[in-house]
DNA sequence: CGCTACATGTCGTCC
DNA sequence: GGACGACGTGTAGCG
């Protein structure tokens, strides 16, 4: 992509005229268009629809995808899926008509916006990564279970709990009442994990001195042992087939690993 | 809502300052804010994420909805309902931060902006109701399934047709080989719905002067009534709960009535 | 508030 | 391409 691509347009206000055609060459360039303005819409396939007139933020992205929202609300009023082709038109009365159409299922969405208050083009490059983790929730969720996993006599607390430098991941007490902060992982464990863990133990400490801290993962990096002792941190082997087990026997949901996600364009 | 609460904001490649501060004050002030930016995000919750860095479009909702969307797809990679709260900063080494969080369930988004490219806030006013039709859908799988409903002999043959006028419910032949153009009302059919068959039939004929049409509906009011019979255009009364009956029959899948969905802000 | 069933679900994988 | 199941499902209806 190159830097006239990457060239940005914003149109506030803009005539219809002056918004068709800038939605025109943005979007035969695969360009990403947002559109915020007062319109109305009608929707046909499986089902249908229709939407008064309101003021709504219309997003088209790259792949042509359509995405219709309300000024509230985490749905989109309505929308359509990638894979389709595009009408950019004005209607007899000067308005700016957006159509979206695809088949298979046979739809078609279509927008005449009455006002455009804001439309911008914009080029987007977007190559990173999403990873998606659930197995430390399968973690939380066993030792919640059977605390045992943890330490003899634990006793969890809170989940998730925000401290200023990041996310606990369990709070508890230990048979004698002093508090623990454990982090979980559920790969083998490195120094940056008990790095982190050492962190949310300093964090919590000033509060509290006697608060303990253990990691709790499959295994440890050499390193990350060290640490934990010169720390006088506590370590647990615990394993995914371990909670899996308990969560198994005691009815708890398991669900799927991870998902890594590498976008590139076609 | 005043005129000065509709005001746009819109920055072009803001500094992260400039951007925080327009933000916090569009947030405070529950309008609909758009960024668009390069930015890593990191999710907390029933699972866990995160994204590398890369170009998205941000929209923040007047409820506190929160979607981040990639340059494609259909589906935000992060989100966050709405009902919780933000929290808008600058990082040490001066990155935009914005962090949505709330309780039941715990969870947490937080966005790190490398570089904004476009920044809007908005107050938008969207009054306009939604309604939702299925059960046209469910009569087009009872026709399908039991063609008699339109007429002894039919015969579809597409559904959903786009026509230059429209949407042609369905187009099939009559037992002479004649087509028929049908149009579906899940209730009492108006002059407006009989004018709208006719138009598609007007469409049709310009092609085929023998083109039938059948307006299928529970009922009709007087004045549809008279347009058809001017009009040489066909009726037969099809109730909904006919085709449920069919569909019950033959095994089509029902699906729930019509929703109708006014907004009004708290 | 928890539970259930539905969705223009969407998005994978498997066959 | 169709069937099946998971999802940070979201959402509405109901007890």
């Amino acid at each position: 992509m190159t830097v006239a691509d990457r060239a940005t347009v914003v149109l506030e206000k803009p005539s219809a005229l002056k918004a068709a055609e800038a939605l025109k060459i943005g979007l035969s360039r695969r360009r990403v268009a947002i559109i915020v303005g007062d319109c109305e819409v009608e929707y046909r396939g499986r089902a249908s629809s229709r939407l008064e007139s309101g003021e709504r933020v219309v997003l088209i992205k790259d792949d042509g995808a359509l995405l219709i929202h309300r000024p509230s609300g985490t749905e989109p009023v309505n929308w359509q899926s990638s894979g389709g082709t595009f009408k950019t038109s004005l209607s007899p009365n000067g308005r700016l008509i957006f159509e979206a159409s695809h088949g298979a299922p046979p739809e078609t969405v279509a927008i005449s916006f009455n006002t455009v208050r804001l439309l911008a083009v914009l080029g987007l490059v977007d190559k990173g990564a999403f990873t998606l983790y659930t197995s430390e929730e399968d973690m939380r969720k066993a030792v919640f279970l059977e605390p045992s996993l943890v330490e003899e006599g634990f006793h969890p607390i809170t989940y998730e709990k925000v401290v200023p430098t990041g996310f606990v991941d369990c709070i508890g007490k230990d048979r004698d009442g002093n508090f623990v902060v454990v982090e979980f992982k559920r790969e083998r464990a490195s120094r940056k994990a008990a790095e982190q863990l050492a962190r949310y133990v300093e964090t919590l400490r000033k509060g509290n001195p006697k608060v303990r801290g253990i990691l709790v993962a499959p295994s440890l990096v050499s390193d990350a042992r060290a640490l934990l002792a010169n720390l006088h941190l506590g370590f647990h082997r615990v394993t995914p087939k371990m909670c899996a087990e308990v969560l198994k026997a005691k009815g708890g949901l398991k669900r799927g690993r991870i998902i890594d996600y590498g976008e590139e364009k076609p």
